[in-house]
This record gives C-alpha cells, sequence and structure tokens, in this order.
DNA sequence: CTGAAAGCGCTTACAG
DNA sequence: CTGAAAGCGCTTACAG
C-alpha cells in the first residue's frame, strides 16, 4: 500500500504539503502541486479513508436500518437512499433488524464504532432514549421517534380514506379490510382511514388482521368469500395482502373487478405485474428513501432543517382491479 | 467520546493493560482485569474501530456490488449475505452499480480506501485485471469473472432444460422463450438449454428477446400470441419475464394453465402471489447468497478453500401456470 | 504481569 | 509557501 509518505518522499516535499494539495487547503506552491500530482498519480495513491476518520471523527457512511430487504417495501427505499448518498459522497451500510431490539443493538454499536456519520431508522423497536445516547444524526422512516428526530412518512390514514370512498363510489357494498398488525402505527393509521370512511357512509364492513403477508390474506379471504360471498371489495393495507386476496378470488373464480373490487396499499413495483394489475395507493417510495437521506445529509453537515415531519401525500393508482 | 485513556486513568493501569483485557490477549492480572472491566461499564466504553482498521488494516466490512437492490432477485441474495455476515461479525455495504462501470469504478475505490475485508460482485462490467489490481479477496456471484475467484453460480442451462422438457411433456407444441439481454452470461445459457432441447425434440419454437422486464415481455407477448395464436407454452428466462407473459395472456383471455402454459426462472418470492401461482425454475437465491459470503469469509480469515466454482442446480417448482 | 514507546496514515496548528 | 511535530485511538513488540 502506498502511503502519503511514499509519495512526499518521491515528490521530495513533506507530507504536510502532500496533504494540502489532497485537500486543496492552505498555500501550496505551482511546482510543489504539480510534483505532488504526478507523485500521487504515478505512484497510484489514494489516501486511506480510515487514517482520514480517525482524525476527523467522520466516515462517509450513513447506517439504514430496516426490518428486512426482502419485503418488497424497503428495496426502492434502499434505492433512493444510496442514489442521493453516492452523489454526496456517502456510502450505505445495510443492517436488517428483523424488528427485534437485539439486532438493533448490535447495529447501532457497531455503527458508533465505526464513526457513522448519520443513521436512518426504518424499523420499529427502540425508543427515543435508545437513539438519543447515539452521537449520531438520525431521520426516522416510516415511523415517528420524537419531535426532536426529523421524521418522513405518508398520510396513511388519508390514503386509506381515498381508497375506501373509491370502492364505495364504485358501487361496493360490503367492503373487508385487510389490515396490518396491531400496534403497528401504520397498520393502525391505515385501518382507522378505513374505518371512518365506512362508517360514514354506512356501509357493511369486515375487518380482517391479516398482517403484511399474502399468503394469510389469502387464507384468510378464501374463508371470508366463501362465508360472505357477498363481500364485493377489499381494501388491503399492503400490496402483497392485496396479491393474496387476487389469489384467493382466482381460486373463488370471483371475477375481478366485475364481481369483487381490490385495492392494496403501497405501490410497490409488482402490483403493475398482478394479472389484472393491482389498482393501489401508492407511497411515493423511492421519494421517501431521497427525502430521508436528504434530511439526513443536511444535518451532518450542519445546514438547517426547517421541517421536521415530512409527510408525503399517497397518491391513488387506479389499474385493473378496481371498475 | 470516551477513550482508552480514560478508561486506564480510571482503572489506574495503562493503555497497554486495557488493550490486553478487550483483545483477552496476553497477561493482566485478576485484578486489573476486573478494574478494567469496571471502569469499561462504568464509562460506558466502546473502542474505536476506526483506531483499529487503522492499526490492523481490516474493518470488519465487505462490500456487495449488484446491479440494483431493487430488482426482486437482489434483495433476497443480500439477506443472505447479510445473515451469514452478522453472524460473523461483518458489516455488508451496500453499492448499486447499474451495470455501470463508472459507479463501479468509484465504489471499487472507495471500498478500498475504508479497508473493506472482502468484496462480493454480483454485477457484470469489469474484467479480471479490473478486479486483481484490487487487493482484496472477492468472490464472483451470477458471473465469471477467472478461474481464480471463487464463484457461485447456477446450472442455468440445465434450469432451461428441466422446463423446457416439462413444457414438452405437458403437451405443448409450440413454445416461446423470452430471453433476457443478449451477451449476458445466464441469458445465454439458459437460451442455449432452451434451443438444445427444443432442437432435440424437434418442437416448434419463437424466442423473443424480451430482456429481464415485465413490461417490455407483456408488449411482445401479446403481438406474438396475435400472430401465433397457436403458442401454447411460454419459458420465459425470468419470472419478472413472465409476469409479463401472464399479463398479456389475461389480456387477450388465453386461459393460464389450461390453453397456453408458462413457466419462470429464478423462483423469486413474488411468482407465488401471482394468479395463479407462478411455475418456475427456481435458484436457491438466499442459499447462494450465504455460499458467497461464507466463500468470502474464508478467505479473508485465511481458511483453504477447497473448491472455486460452486454451481447450484436450479429445481422446478411447480404450481399453478402448468398443467 | 505491566508500562513506555513506536507506529498505523492521516490533518492541522505552529514556526519559520 | 513549507516542514517538524503533535495528535486522532488503538495494538503490539520490547524491557523490565
Amino acid at each position: 500500500m502506498t502511503t502519503i509518505k511514499d509519495v512526499a518522499k518521491y515528490a521530495n516535499v513533506s507530507v504536510a504539503t502532500v496533504s494540502r494539495v489532497l485537500n486543496n487547503k492552505g498555500y501550496v506552491s505551482k511546482e510543489a502541486e504539480t510534483a505532488v500530482q504526478k507523485a500521487i498519480t504515478d505512484l497510484n495513491y489514494r489516501p486511506s479513508a480510515v487514517a482520514r476518520s480517525l482524525y476527523d471523527k467522520k466516515s462517509r457512511m450513513i447506517g439504514l436500518l430496516i426490518p428486512d430487504i426482502a419485503n418488497p417495501f424497503f428495496p426502492e427505499i434502499a434505492r433512493g437512499i444510496e442514489d442521493v448518498a453516492l452523489k454526496a459522497g456517502y456510502t450505505v451500510v445495510l443492517c436488517n433488524t428483523d424488528n427485534q431490539v437485539k439486532k438493533e443493538a448490535h447495529y447501532l454499536n457497531t455503527l458508533e464504532q465505526k464513526y457513522v456519520d448519520g443513521i436512518i431508522v426504518a424499523t420499529g423497536v427502540g425508543g427515543y432514549e435508545h437513539y438519543k445516547a447515539l452521537n449520531v444524526p438520525i431521520v426516522a422512516l416510516d415511523r415517528f421517534i420524537s419531535e426532536h428526530v426529523p421524521t418522513v412518512t405518508v398520510e396513511n390514514k388519508q390514503g386509506a380514506k381515498l381508497a375506501t370512498e373509491y370502492l364505495i363510489q364504485k358501487g361496493c357494498m360490503h367492503i373487508a379490510h385487510l389490515r396490518g398488525q396491531t400496534g403497528l402505527v401504520t397498520a393502525d393509521e391505515r385501518y382507522q382511514g378505513f374505518k371512518e370512511t365506512v362508517e360514514q357512509f354506512g356501509k357493511r364492513h369486515t375487518v380482517l388482521e391479516t398482517g403484511f403477508n399474502s399468503y394469510r390474506a389469502e387464507e384468510m379471504v378464501r374463508v371470508l368469500l366463501e362465508q360472505h360471498p357477498e363481500v364485493d371489495g377489499i381494501f388491503a393495507a399492503s400490496d402483497v395482502a392485496a396479491a393474496g386476496a387476487m389469489k384467493a378470488a382466482h381460486t373463488m373464480k370471483r371475477m375481478v373487478p366485475d364481481d369483487l373490487q381490490i385495492i392494496g396499499f403501497d405501490g410497490i413495483s409488482f402490483g403493475e405485474m398482478l394479472s389484472p394489475s393491482l389498482t393501489t395507493v401508492k407511497q411515493p417510495i423511492y421519494q421517501i428513501g431521497e427525502k430521508a437521506i436528504s434530511l439526513l445529509i443536511d444535518q451532518i453537515e450542519n445546514r438547517p432543517i426547517k421541517t421536521f415531519q415530512y409527510v408525503f401525500p399517497p397518491i391513488m393508482h387506479i389499474r385493473g382491479t378496481t371498475k
């Protein structure tokens, strides 16, 4: 490995001078500069990011804590984050926590020891205290940690209302809601939006807690359709659950959308690949990722951040599973 | 931040002694050890991974170069990799290259400067020279770099044969193949397997280069079915393309599987969520990831690796899109 | 068993 | 404009 010393020797200057040209900082004569430049290319020198980190306590790395990258909601988030990070000269460390406190704590520890410059938390376990101890800027994604932590979320309740109203408008008389796990804020909010809307319109409705799980959704919807063939609309709190509902409908020979209308939530890319393609409440997933990392970098680079709560509006994407 | 010095002072020993208990290495008296342990917990001391890295040129990080985490094949790979990495005490840096030489080179550079301990390359651009210059162990995933680089792949050709034979066995008389981009090794191998099989059995066939792209597959299959309604089997080189074919079939009112049978390739999770669920040639995606990281860690930790080429057999998953 | 010292590869005051 | 020196937080010979 060639170090700054080698470069200095080769260019006949001191390491201080090399450092100056490296960082474009401080006075350095034209001759010295060119000599150093030549030495750098001749020796194919690359400064050690680690040595730099030791000095300035920065690493140009950010940690991304998510429950599970294999959950189709997160890859697109991760992509948005990484694209912005790359442009800004940061690198992303991927941490799957499975929503386990232990894993999360492990990663928080490890990241801190590596002097990461910031952390995006899209995973749900620790309380604020948990993160405040960390001496690192953080951003909360799809969850709330504290008013002091910049947060990026989606208007879940509003999205749920849009979907439910749409089903009602399209003539549904008995609507089922496939809700996410109780206690999970996003799931609760979507449920609230659904409930308020059906009650407001006085529509019959049924709620099933399928979680964000395709298989369970399929099973439960099949049973539902057997017992209540009059169900003519389904609002699923995730596209994955909606896909399960579509499978159940297919098995039960129910025609979608003529006979049964289905709306999902999320807008992950595979919804469009379903047949028919899934009508859904789309979150601007990629942009959410971009916003989160931008807020994080603003903090890292000491730019004042104006607003702490960014709430994106979801958008109805009418596709093939509704009339 | 509390450093080793603070701990030493607090425990009334030298930093050398603290270091010894930290690393469980070298002699240290019982009293000294307990004093240090107490100091560590009292001060909530965590050693700096960066300072350590500077000394021993290791970072306990590995780089993962993939084309795009948003491509549904990669999240599961990444998960397999990260799970093993976590257990072994490594951390994963996520690098999306979009198969662009420039991005790849940038990341290679950055990773090297951070003293990453190893790199998994699942992206296709650089030649061997490109990577050899790097003084870091690497593993090739889903691609070939050199005989000297441990490689983890799948028997693509064999998988394609299995799928094609299955369609023939189930009575298909005219089979279309939706192939990936020419020049991409995996795509070429799958195409070869298809071609040899249809020729061996003397079946009519058509080849469309849809890429691993759902939308293009849909468009091209729709045209195909219009012009050649006699096509009764489709072997897609990816599940994503197969989903596109299913959409085209749906639009054209072709019944799957009665009227048209479809087989995909990959075994990504969303194939199961399609209606009907997709018959596919499943790669052991998660295990491929596990194998790749295991080989990498073996190299990093100087364990001899016996075989350099690991070729996983794909497995036919018969589901709903075939008879 | 223990500590002083050198060194890992940088950066930045401080003198000159 | 430039270099010697100290320091970032560790680890490991080397003496004792």
